[in-house]
DNA sequence: AATTAAATTTCGCCT
DNA sequence: AGGCGAAGTTTAATT
């Protein structure tokens, strides 16, 4: 318990009311709290659910999240997610409850020990930020920094963030002066994204029939929506989200680059 | 140490050559791995992601998953899905490395231990069956069970779990012979299973043109989509997914009891 | 507050 | 193995 600073309490094999005082103490303190034990748990709300005895590992975080994990798994087998939860501790004859309830949606989750292998009450100090790349946003990046990732002598005239659903990400003219109306997805392109884009190309062509090309990026396509696609009078561009993320990435390296040439 | 059978080892505060010690056992006995400590993780794969210097809960289950959480909310905030990963850990100058690998996709995900609060090497006993009830599927059971749920006098054709693109839920025939196509929804319904509903009934109808009625069955519709619906010829039936779970667990009831009659 | 779309979605089922 | 759709999805963004 002496070991390390964060850890305001760490129970080995507690008897169950010693463990039951400390997660009450690091309910009232808001930290983050760390069980293993033998529980069952119920779940009532948007559906219900039942999970007899058995082992698993549950997590109580600052926010009022409750995760309950099995052996198995990236989901939680039950849950709660925070920011609205109440939390409740009590014993129930021999047993540990763990009570957690909030409204909108209107949902509880009960957890019930009968043994418990190990508390742990933590404070957890963690200001870092999560960076992620190489997301759809990139991918609209690079292409209006080098529109030439989708065709040689393409000219943006704009981008929308969202427009109304059925949306389109870029607008251009081909050399040809072609209007083009372009379709981002980070990822395979899917049958949903030809419809989506197919509709509102026809929408555009009711509006004001000249030529207009649809164009879906994605870094790769299956075949049989390929043939959907073509099928629509549409064109697939292949285009990897890496090579994205690093495009925006060197721009923005040249960006800050050149406001310190500037200072 | 010695408190309880489920945990084959628990280190609290530990320096980091013995963590490293019991979390390389631990991987190689497939155990569950509970890790408390400062680290950094860095993602690599279908996106790419890094983490600073902060302090996490990581666990590690029996299937290969790996998950890392921070002091707030649902959602780890690195993970990777177990059933196909490589685990690895190394010591990599003073720190502990844990690094879980996959291919299809190909990913790999990369924390960097400098501290380490905890370690709990697990075997977890959880043989107990999950059972949830409300799903969209109890809603078709129950539907199936009481046709009369969505309407009177309705005579069920088929019934298909799942229907090639374009999926229809339910095919009955109305009082007046006509066909009925009926699609379910367990949440408030949305503006896509709407549109959903209008393109399969619209395919029907190109192939073989009678009245065909278009049923929306749900808990729950906005107005706007509503409006959208019957703009379509379409209609709704609300339907609770709380009592389609008892109609269905009343009907498993009562084949209980046929059953212990008939014996 | 409600709606909508994305997610390193995961997961299960079915072809 | 790939495709499709549900999920107690959660979460963030936009209306």
């Amino acid at each position: 318990m002496a070991s390390h600073a964060k850890t305001a309490k760490m129970l080995d094999g507690p008897d169950i009311e010693r463990a039951f005082t400390a997660v009450r103490e690091g309910l009232q303190k808001r930290n983050t709290i760390l069980i293993a034990g033998k529980c069952t748990v119920d779940y009532m709300g948007r559906a219900s659910s039942g999970l007899k005895l058995g082992d698993r590992i549950i997590i109580v975080k600052e926010d009022g999240a409750v995760l309950v994990h099995r052996s198995t798994g990236y989901e939680p087998v039950n849950w709660m997610p925070g920011g609205n939860s109440i939390l409740k501790t009590r014993m129930v004859h021999d047993n540990l409850e763990l009570q957690a309830i909030r409204q909108k949606p209107n949902e509880s989750i009960r957890i019930l020990f009968e043994k418990i292998y190990f508390v742990s009450i933590m404070d957890l100090e963690d200001y870092a930020e999560f960076s992620l790349h190489a997301s759809e946003e990139d991918m609209h990046k690079a292409i209006l920094l080098r529109p030439e990732l989708v065709e040689k002598e393409l000219t943006l005239i704009s981008y929308e963030k969202k427009v109304r659903p059925g949306f389109v990400d870029v607008y251009a003219v081909d050399k040809e002066g072609k209007m083009v109306v372009i379709e981002v997805k980070r990822k395979r392109a899917t049958k949903e994204a030809v419809f989506q884009l197919a509709k509102y190309i026809s929408a555009v062509k009711a509006k004001a029939d000249r030529g207009v090309r649809g164009i879906l990026v994605a870094p790769e396509i299956g075949k049989d929506v390929q043939r959907t696609l073509v099928s629509l009078g549409l064109e697939f561009k292949p285009l990897d989200p890496k090579k994205c993320a690093e495009i925006v990435r060197q721009a923005e390296t040249h960006k800050l680059a050149d406001f310190f040439k500037e200072i």
